[in-house]
DNA sequence: CTGAAAGCGCTTACAG
DNA sequence: CTGAAAGCGCTTACAG
């Protein structure tokens, strides 16, 4: 992997320019597609490039274009409860692919040391840009960025920092149109079991669920929002008492997130308490348990393939200061057996039950 | 972040030797804590990196020395598995942080895509060498790691190539002192729970409860191994089963991880087994949730820190070729609650339960 | 203890 | 369409 590996000299642009009979500028066009090399040239060279096993190397053309072709990640420094939400793994290898595709590597840095050593690496590093795929609104790396003016995204915290950027997905509407579902399915006494308050994700699927909830008026009789941390067992022990409540049980909980919804589940079932008969459940994030779970969850999507791209396009493609800010992508709700149906009043003529959302 | 900033001229080595009145080499010596400058001439060039907020640039350093100060760091392309194991982020973090201490940066590079772009990502960044935090005896990058001779080091699992070293922990002996514990308490129908087969940790933690299993001969009258994924809820729908079984319920079952401990202490709460009293259970990995659930769970602590930093160190301070090729840590075992107390035999005189070691 | 100079492997005006 | 040459910001023998 090591450029100088001991014994065998790396071949280089001037052993192919040498080998070509051409100069080393002809021979860089070529590598970097540019046009003005003849169609005979370039096809020989590219065929020597196969043969004698040359790769660039990107310090050089780094110090010479001063770009670095490099991303900086930053995980932030509460990785613990980070750690126990599912997606980031995937979302980071969103994010590698999108810049892979672009030409562009991953320099990872957790910030679990001082902050001023992050900043450090990147700086030293030469980063093009800087993408925090688990951004929250207490880190201070987010005002640090800002002042440095680097080109920055954040992924899943909409921040109002006018110097940064940020690339998110709906979580607020899916969360609407998921109490909505519940609602127009005849549930009227509804809880919110949500993610903890510092999670930017968390917050917002609360506050599509509230919104459904005030539309709703009088249709709904009984309503309340609960935080708890990413966990089923966790989730398991607070549904337990949610669902023994002496004012008695909800009909429907929307979780902010499968974790929370498999651990309702279990709670349920533990109690005797049918879904999706007695009890609505939904879930988010549609982890692979989610369509596993005894019924299977009804659940959303984030687009994490997607965030990754537009997070690594806004970076590369605009400079600082030029549009978008911010871009938002949708969330794709997978309705499963465990909202189905209405509950009480027998299924009436042309009501409700989405046709053709679901896989 | 970049380097290249529009505006203002970055200040380099040159800047520093004219404010200074001396050559680039003595600077380029202070900056490398190289012997062979006067104090005093040291100082004040230590004073002007401050003052002109100097700092080096890693790509020329890297071009020059051939070195590029890098490690690259690959997760498997079956990220979707390892997604749900939530030491994987934290062992990351740690190798992050004992790279940053050795002066070195994580290039991370996610396999997603084909084998030769991955190599030829960590090729063309000329890194130092590669850690597999999440090496798995099927994965296709070991032997081509393996045939390019580049520095490899895997963490948690144990291969055979010797073109490869390796750095883990003893999950062996810890399921087998788990196991032991459990008959030692008098347990003697015992179940392991394990995780799927195609992970090294969850082979070597079923290997360890079989021989344990084996040493107690006749003391033990009932033994069963069985494999599930890391998922609570899969394995509260398992235990379920398992702890109905017309041949009669286990009194002990080892798992192969918190997440699949706590889907079985649900389920055996929701069939109203005593924990410990009729069953007891112990988890692995020692997550946050491990100390919370009820009870709480007697669990194995890997020194994930301890991994990153022998698995760099392995990298960075041994060349290829030289001992060790691996390093083998120990785990902590977690005395919690779960696992309290003999069973049916009232405590006798001088019995196990191992004191000192719980925390 | 310190400096002058070559070199690392590229890119990029500039000239033809 | 192609080449000669300067330059990117460092390090490192070599000489003093």
């Amino acid at each position: 992997m090591a450029k100088g590996e001991p014994g065998e000299h790396n071949v280089t642009i001037h052993d192919i320019a040498r080998q070509a009979g051409v100069s080393v500028a002809t021979v860089s066009r070529v590598i970097n597609q540019q046009p003005g090399v003849g169609a005979e040239t370039r096809a020989r060279l590219e065929r020597l490039f196969a043969e004698l096993g040359y790769s660039v190397n990107v310090q050089a053309q780094q110090l010479s274009t001063g770009r670095s072709k490099l991303i900086g990640v930053v995980f932030p420094v509460e990785i613990s409860r980070i750690v126990l939400h599912p997606v980031y793994l995937p979302l980071l290898g969103a994010v590698g692919d999108a810049a892979a595709e672009r030409g562009h590597a991953v320099l990872l840095a957790t910030s679990s040391g001082h902050l001023d050593q992050t900043l450090d690496v990147l700086h030293r590093h030469g980063v093009d840009g800087v993408i925090l795929p688990a951004a929250g609104p207490a880190d201070p790396l987010l005002g640090a960025l800002a002042d440095l003016e680097a080109r920055t995204v954040l992924i899943g915290h909409r921040t109002d920092e006018p110097q940064l950027r940020w690339v998110d997905s709906d979580h607020d509407v899916a969360a609407y149109r998921l109490t909505r579902h519940l609602i127009d399915n005849g549930r009227r006494r509804l809880v919110h079991l949500g993610g903890p308050g510092d999670v930017s994700a968390a917050v917002l699927r609360a506050k599509g669920f509230v919104q459904a909830i005030e539309e709703a008026g009088t249709r709904v009789s009984f309503a309340a929002v609960e935080q708890i941390s990413f966990n089923s067992s966790l989730a398991a022990a607070r549904a337990r008492s949610i669902l023994t409540h002496p004012d008695g049980p909800p009909d429907g909980i929307v979780c902010g997130s499968d974790l929370i919804a498999s651990g309702v589940l279990l709670a349920a079932r533990e109690l005797g308490i049918s879904v999706p008969g007695d009890l609505a459940v939904t879930g988010f994030d549609d982890l692979e348990l989610a369509a596993h779970t005894a019924p299977p969850l009804t659940s959303v999507r984030m687009p994490l393939r997607e965030l990754g791209a537009a997070a690594v396009s806004m970076l590369l493609d605009y400079p600082n200061g030029v549009s978008p800010r911010s871009v938002l992508l949708n969330q794709e709700i997978l309705y499963r057996e465990s909202t189905e149906g209405p509950r009480q009043p027998p299924r009436a003529g042309g009501t409700s039950h989405k046709p053709g959302e679901s896989q």
